[in-house]
Formats: C-alpha cells, structure tokens, sequence
DNA sequence: CGTCTTTGACCCGCGC
DNA sequence: GCGCGGGTCAAAGACG
C-alpha cells in the first residue's frame, strides 16, 4: 500500500494498536487478529507475536506504571465498549486541566521537559505530573510497512534522540512535538524481523491542533488546500487555512457519521476525481469487533482497532456535528450506513452489511507518493497540492490525528 | 538565521 | 550497590 508492487508481498498496510487493544493486521488476506496473522505472513506474526500480547491484547505498550489505565483497559475490554471511560475521559479533563495547571506551575514554557528532568527540578510536583502522565497519556503505535521511516503525521516533530534498543539492530528515533508546550512525543522503529515495518509510538495527545502551516524549509505541512483537518472542523474554531499535506482523513471517515462521512467524501472529491488517474477504489468493508476495515484491493487494507480509550466515540462517531457545507459540496452521499445502534460493543455505530463503497482512492493512491513517509532529510518535496496527494493515508496521520485527535479533543 | 538532526553523555528505573 | 537498558538532554553541525 506504500509502494505498490515494492510492499505488497508481506502483508501491506498497517496495524494500529492501542493500549488495551488487540492488534490487528490488515494483509493482504483481509483483516486478521494475531495468531491468524501467521498464515498471511511469517514475518508478521513474528513481530506480532514479538510486540504485543498474543493472549490478551494488552499490548507491550502499556505503560507497567500505568496500572490505571491497564485496569481501565481490561474493563473497557470486557466490556466491550471502545468508547472512552469515565475514567479515560476523567484523564481527558484531567489532561486539559493538567495542561493548565503545568502552567499555572510555571511550566509553560518547556512542557517538553522529560520526567526526569522535571523530576528534578519539581520533586514536588513531578511525581504527580509523571504520574497522571502514566495514566492518562495514551499511547498509540502505528505499524506499517515501509521502506521509509518517517511517516508525516502532519505535526511537526524534532528529533531528539535516537538509540539501539534491546532485541533491535535498527535504531529508535525519538521525536517530540515542537509545538510550545505539547507534550506529545513518539518514537519510531523498524521492526527486527521485517526491515519494511515501521514502528511508530505516539504517547500523549496534542493539546493543539494541527500546524496550519510551516515556516521553515523543513516544513511537512501543506500549503493550504482549503480542507482541514475533522478535528478542526469539529472541536472549535481552528484555522481553516491550510492541512497537512496528505493528512490522511482516516479521522474523517471514521469519526463522523454518515453525513460527516458524506462530507469527507465531498471534501475529497473536490480535490480526485474518484475516475481520475488515482481512482483505485478504498472501501469501508465492514467492523468487526471495533476494527474499521477498510480494504483496497491494490493497496492492501487499513484495520483501525478499537483498543481501549477508543473507539468510534473517541473517534467522534455519535458526534452530532455535521459538516453540511461540505455535504453540500455536490458529491453523492456515502452509502455507508452508519446506525446508532451499538454493535460489536461499539457504541453507536454500525456498518451495515458488508458493503464494498467506494469511498476515494485512498489507498490506491497512496503508493504515488501519498504514503507521507518522509526519509529523514528528505522530508518535503514540494509537492504542497494536492493534485497528486492523497489526502488519505491509512498509515500515517490521519489515522494518528483520528486517534489522538479525539483525545485531545475529547468527545 | 532559524530549524532540525546527530550523537555522546547523562539520568533514572529496574532487576539481580 | 551495581549494571543494564530505555529515554532524554544538549552541544555541535547541517541544511535551506
């Protein structure tokens, strides 16, 4: 799905786990859980098997000091609801609070501070800080396959750090989001037993809303094409001017009901021509168990697993805005049916059916060039439009903006 | 000149 | 206490 042809023999596409979550792996065979991973793709279910939790999904990511999160995890699981919790949505509160009381502490101007280093400047309020950290920072891991690291997310990250870690020849890069006072930070990866898989960690959630735009020449984001982010749209008056250059709308798709959905597709459409050079198909296929499949036959499948702190809720599905200005945008509504009612435990959604729909070109397209992975030093080309972008990744921002979007965001 | 990457050193938690 | 490993810092350099 990145490079078509280059990528597609070990199952293309990308797995999204979260914490609490199971992994899925959308390969060529379509939508497989872990252990059924293994007859798609050897090297896959290696590495799963290697970084996640076969048995209870509970990923390796969980942070071990985060016992809350892990217990709220567990219970969200069994209850099968991805939707955030009580307690997860406390820790959205809490997280919009702490930023404010990180400042009120004085600590607005270096947020990025590691633990450590605040732990020893604040022994007083680190340990409180770290703490509420472990629990409520979300942590988020996008796999995907990739001969190119560095995935454009939209955000602007800085690199500070890189380091071998156990059981991986390849190096971990570090980055931190330079946004002031953003205490995202991620981590990127090439998995040990697949050179083509990307490992990429998000932890915390962006108290900002996507960079509307760059200065430097190291800028990722696009030039403006008039479409923002869902996030924007739907969480405040955030600039409209500019989206990260091929910011996949995965967050668009999956978050909105149908009429937010139509709008997507109306957004897109302004941009391809579903029948143009670029109309290999993507498809919502169907949910099963709170993964959003979403499947092209060229490009492999996206599945978006709804770990624990997700969920369509999370992800703003039962959100009652509707961008009817987009609907209105002339594009033939999306036929995906999005019900209220909760199935699979996902709170108010379902797809119904199994339809194949037709949504954008988006993962066909993505082998052009729109797989916004950036070799580092190679980040941006000039390629600001998006006449040969797709503006739908399922491996790279969106999907993470859908995600951690909706935390920073809150419901 | 501002931004970003590189990279060795440092810090800290954890297991023994 | 010690060593290991993961994560971070920060000075120096690269880049446009």
């Amino acid at each position: 799905m990145i490079h078509e042809g280059a990528e597609s023999t070990e199952g293309p596409g990308a797995t999204i786990k979260v914490e609490g979550g199971s992994t899925w792996r959308n390969t060529e065979f379509g939508l497989l859980k872990d252990k059924d991973a293994a007859h798609c793709s050897k090297a896959w279910k290696n590495e799963l098997l290697e970084r996640s939790s076969s048995a209870s999904g509970v990923t390796d990511l969980s942070d071990p000091s985060s016992t809350a999160q892990v217990q709220s995890s567990s219970r969200l699981d069994s209850l099968g609801t991805p939707e955030l919790s009580s307690t997860l949505a406390s820790d959205d509160d809490m997280e919009d609070g702490g930023t404010n009381d990180s400042k009120s502490l004085g600590d607005d101007g270096d947020e990025n501070e590691s633990d450590s280093k605040r732990r020893k400047k604040e022994n007083n309020t680190v340990d409180i800080v770290a703490a509420s950290r472990a629990i409520r920072e979300p942590r988020v891991v996008v796999q995907t396959t990739s001969e190119i690291d560095i995935l454009d997310d939209g955000y602007r990250w800085r690199k500070y750090g890189q380091k071998v870690v156990k059981g991986n020849p390849n190096p971990r890069s570090y980055y931190k989001c330079t946004n002031a006072g953003c205490p995202v930070r991620k981590h990127v990866e090439r998995a040990s037993h697949d050179p083509k898989a990307v490992i990429t960690t998000y932890e915390g959630k962006h108290n900002h809303d996507v960079p509307a735009a760059r200065n430097s020449s190291h800028d990722n984001a696009a030039k403006g094409n008039g479409a923002a982010p869902l996030a924007m749209q739907t969480n405040g008056p955030a600039p409209m001017n500019t989206i990260p250059r091929s910011v996949p709308q995965v967050q668009d798709i999956v978050s909105r009901p149908v009429p937010q959905v139509q709008g997507i597709v109306s957004r897109f459409d302004r941009h391809l021509d579903p029948r143009n050079e670029y109309g290999k198909r993507a498809y919502f296929e169907k949910v099963v168990d709170g993964n959003l499949r979403l499947q092209d036959k060229n490009a492999g499948s996206l599945d978006l697993k709804m770990g624990a702190g997700m969920g369509f809720g999370m992800f703003g599905l039962g959100n009652s805005h509707t961008d009817k200005r987009q609907i209105a945008e002339g594009h033939p509504p999306f036929p995906m049916q999005i019900h209220g009612t909760t199935n699979h435990g996902l709170p108010g959604i379902e797809l119904s059916g199994k339809p194949i729909v037709p949504i954008q070109p988006y993962f066909g397209q993505a082998k052009d060039n729109g797989m916004r992975f950036l070799r580092p030093k190679e980040e941006q080309n000039d390629d600001s439009g998006f006449g040969n972008q797709l503006p739908f990744n399922p491996t790279n921002s969106t999907l993470y903006q859908q995600i951690m979007g909706r935390l920073s965001m809150g419901p």
